[in-house]
DNA sequence: TGTACATCAGTGAACGCGCGTTCACTGATGTAC
DNA sequence: TGTACATCAGTGAACGCGCGTTCACTGATGTAC
């Protein structure tokens, strides 16, 4: 329920994809709404055609964020071959390039960003849960399994960014490659 | 190495505990200098006689929570029943009411926040080894499962934060209870 | 086809505020003689 | 024992700066006649 939000949907989404990139570089406190519309093209005024405030767009990002790994990893558990499907799952997460200074996916790097925002909390639900779904599929219906899966890919990522060592930081990401049953 | 610090060593404990409390609370960059000393019963300008900046502080508040955490699962593996001391570790850290309110372990509270800091990330870096360390021994010196023990265990915290939802946090903090091969 | 006007996405100067940091100071404590 | 002085932990006013937000505006586009 988007609530005030005039101008072209192109630049709203535009201003989405720049904030999410600068987020999860710096963090939510750490980006001014005047250095999203920069990378976003444009100037600080027409931010507030888009967003009520900064705190919207920060739900609006979480939101946007996370469906967009949901709907991957829907599409990937949907066709065929669950043992293929979770492979892919877990091994695009735990590269260790994409890991270090690739795309990520919003749980490890805005955890504490969003786990301190009821909102964007809110707003992250239902993606959550349904990735959580995806991955119960592909591990034969099993949530148990689902859930402690995906918090061993999550905290390996974050011990990884934390790790300043990329030796460490691999041997973290490939001790979690492992799946929890072999 | 502390750089330049005069004062009193009880205050200087002092202004890390209160840091430490606060930046947990609502991150590094939402807690200010001024809210720091207040919290510590003292005034904003007497900090510069303890810390150079607010960025070194953040690094000995990293170094110091986390230390206190190694020595807490040294002490516990330290002595005697191996089997007794995982589960106590396990079950400490995975207490659903510590983990959404109490005093949390660095690691999930601040990931982003050292993440970002290569100063903070150096200052982590003993400590963090020195707990892997304690759960090896506790799981009979395998080093790849202990990583995938600690990534599971941070994850799950992480994950319970974010989940919107005290039914799910306490799932996700049940199931990441089951050690790996159990 | 040409002129007048409405629309509205985007601009950029300006605002009040809180931040990190500095510094001249206060006042309690300890030492010298 | 009493006076003079040095030390130094802690104070609080002040600074420059960048933030989130507002708002009067510009100028391109589309419609009316």
């Amino acid at each position: 329920v988007p609530a005030a939000s005039s101008g072209r949907p192109e630049t709203r989404e535009k201003i989405l994809q720049a904030a999410g990139r600068l987020f999860r570089a710096h963090g939510v406190d750490a980006t001014g709404v005047d250095a999203i519309m920069r990378e976003a093209g444009l100037t600080h005024g027409g931010f507030y055609g888009y967003f009520p405030t900064k705190e919207a767009l920060v739900s609006e990002v979480s939101r946007s964020m996370l469906e967009t790994s949901a709907r991957k990893w829907q599409e990937i558990s949907d066709c065929g071959d669950l043992d293929r499907a979770l492979f892919q799952i877990v091994d695009t997460y735990l590269d260790l390039d994409r890991v270090l200074s690739g795309p990520n996916c919003l749980l490890p790097t805005l955890s504490t960003d969003v786990a301190r925002r009821p909102a964007a909390r809110e707003a992250v639900k239902a993606p959550l849960l349904s990735m959580l779904q995806s991955l119960e599929k592909c591990l034969g219906g099993d949530p148990q399994l689902s859930l402690r899966l995906l918090a061993q890919m999550v905290g390996a990522v974050v011990l990884a960014r934390i790790a300043d060592d990329r030796e460490l930081a691999s041997a973290i990401l490939c001790a979690a490659r492992r799946t929890v049953d072999g």
